[in-house]
RNA sequence: GUGGAUGUAGCUCAGGGGUUAGAGCAUCGGAUUGUGGUUCCGAGGGUCGUGGGUUCAAUUCCCAUCUUCCACCCCA
């Protein structure tokens, strides 16, 4: 009892039926990155410290999982520094590796290691598990996979054009509606320039991200709390409180910012993306939303977010620009832009609205019984065909029951069951049996193939 | 890091200071040795999370601890 086998806390594993929905979902993901010309490559689980350290900001470097120093890792350390119980100046000596917390960094990482062999405009994609040590909760994990996709070494805003193009074509593929939330960092800071707080722009972002989820007045609470004047959070208003389409919008917010240059840059970038999404007429809905500000702080221009429209369970999908990420690795004036497609959450959406394609979780498509030597012998040439013909096919491996391996293939969901025995031998005859029909015929054994077109 | 719940069979959960702790599902066997998913009968499976305390007696009450889950912060 007490040491039942179990999993650290947030991970989790995944059983057959689990791992062919979600193959589904990764294969789908990564047809569309092909479809556009994107490469794949991999990282490291484990990244040098120095890599991570100091990326997601103070919050995210406790987050990171360290990896102890291989052999006596104490051995060179001063008695006296353990008694001090200074964990983080500890940590730095005992410990000089750490596992991915995003697909992000390490990727910088890879641009700046690998610049000469790169061709640029780098066009890569990325499916690989981060890891977390968060504590865990609904729809939140340790340890869970993002599908990343980014174009680094072009300043084209084209590049945002193309990924909002490839989540219209991925989420059109999975059947889920969605809605893509747009913003731009630089109308953000634009709005911080001109209520006059250009350097609270993270509390603000951070406080107006919630707009949604907690109300107008929690957030101006949360404003006033964190220090803004009240003029500003006065000033902030109408912003908070904009309305109309995204062209109504885009001019309403571009009067109370039209003395902010950087803001005003926000603007006709937003503009162009948004004019030219709108003449590619895609089948998801484009919103421009000033209260959308994420997170990560790398982000320099559009930042985008993708929300399910009918499962309430935050962003399935974000990403952005980002200026200048390779910079903190040596590599200046390499911009980048980047999605990240969450597949647990996505996994998610699709369970609940029951999207997974019946064929997407089925095995095998038809289980020979076993009735003995002589007739496995009979049957395996049968299943060879079979399989070169690109039929999934097995035969139970021991002369069992045949209730037992009737139930096998019930449980296995295997939907039709061969029944070779004395009679169908002598006639070349092989009996099927549909298992959701009940239904059973003898049919001539060289024929099998022509059923399951 | 803060707050709230939780822990009894492989799983989901009931119960209760006093002989031998229950149910459903799952597993195995039988009814049925060429037919699963339905039905009926039977069997196996537990140190009641761990440590301590109160008591004649604790799985039950009390304390601590750990686990898992939920919410906040933050995030995908």
């Amino acid at each position: 009892m007490a040491q039942k086998p179990s999993i650290p806390k947030g991970t989790r594993d995944f059983s057959p039926s689990e791992m062919a929905k979600r193959n589904y979902i990764f294969d789908t993901i990564k047809g569309v990155f092909k479809l556009f010309g994107f490469q794949q490559i991999e990282t490291p689980a484990m990244e040098n410290l120095s890599t991570l350290m100091g990326k997601y900001g103070e919050e995210g470097d406790k987050l990171l999982f360290k990896i102890l120093n291989s052999g006596d890792y104490l051995s060179n350390i001063n008695p006296v520094e353990i008694n001090q119980s200074n964990s983080s100046k500890l940590t730095s000596k005992i410990s000089e590796k750490g596992l991915r917390y995003d697909l992000t960094v390490p990727f910088a990482r890879y641009v700046v290691q690998y610049q000469n062999d790169i061709v640029f405009p780098f066009k890569r994609y990325q499916i690989q598990p981060v890891w977390r040590a968060d504590r865990p909760q609904k729809g939140r994990y340790r340890e869970f996979y993002q599908c990343d996709v980014d174009v680094i070494g072009s300043d084209s805003l084209m590049n945002e054009v193309e990924l909002i193009q490839i989540v219209d074509q991925v989420y059109q593929k999975l059947g889920i509606k969605v809605v893509v939330k747009i913003n731009n960092r630089k109308i953000l800071a634009g709005i911080a320039e001109t209520i006059g707080e250009a350097e609270r722009i993270v509390d603000i972002t951070v406080a107006i991200d919630k707009l949604d989820k907690i109300g107008l007045e929690k957030v101006n609470e949360e404003l006033l709390q964190n220090g803004i004047p009240v003029d500003a959070v006065n000033q902030l208003q109408p912003i908070l409180q904009l309305s109309g389409n995204n062209d109504e919008k885009l001019m309403q917010i571009e009067n109370v910012i039209a003395n902010s240059s950087i803001g005003m840059k926000g603007i006709s970038e937003m503009r162009y993306v948004l004019g030219i999404l709108k003449a590619l007429s895609l089948e998801t809905e484009i919103e421009l939303d000033l209260t959308l500000a994420r997170g990560l702080n790398y982000y320099t221009g559009a930042i985008f977010e993708v929300k399910s429209k009918e499962v309430q369970i935050g962003s399935i999908t974000g990403g952005g620009r980002y200026d200048d990420l390779t910079g903190i690795f040596g590599l200046q004036g390499v911009s980048g832009v980047g999605i990240s497609f969450g597949a647990d959450r996505i996994y998610d959406v699709m369970s609940q609205l029951n999207l997974f394609p019946e064929d997407a979780t089925t095995t095998t498509q038809l289980l020979f019984v076993n009735f003995g030597e002589k007739e496995q012998l009979y049957c395996l040439p049968i299943l060879s065909q079979l399989r070169s013909a690109g039929i999934s096919c097995e035969m139970y491996p021991d002369a069992d029951k045949i209730k037992k391996q009737m139930n096998y293939a019930n449980r296995k969901g295997v939907k039709y069951v061969a029944i070779i025995g004395e009679n169908e031998m002598n006639n070349g005859k092989v009996t099927i049996k549909n298992m959701e029909t009940g239904e059973q015929k003898m049919v001539n054994s060289n024929g099998l193939n022509s059923l399951f077109n």
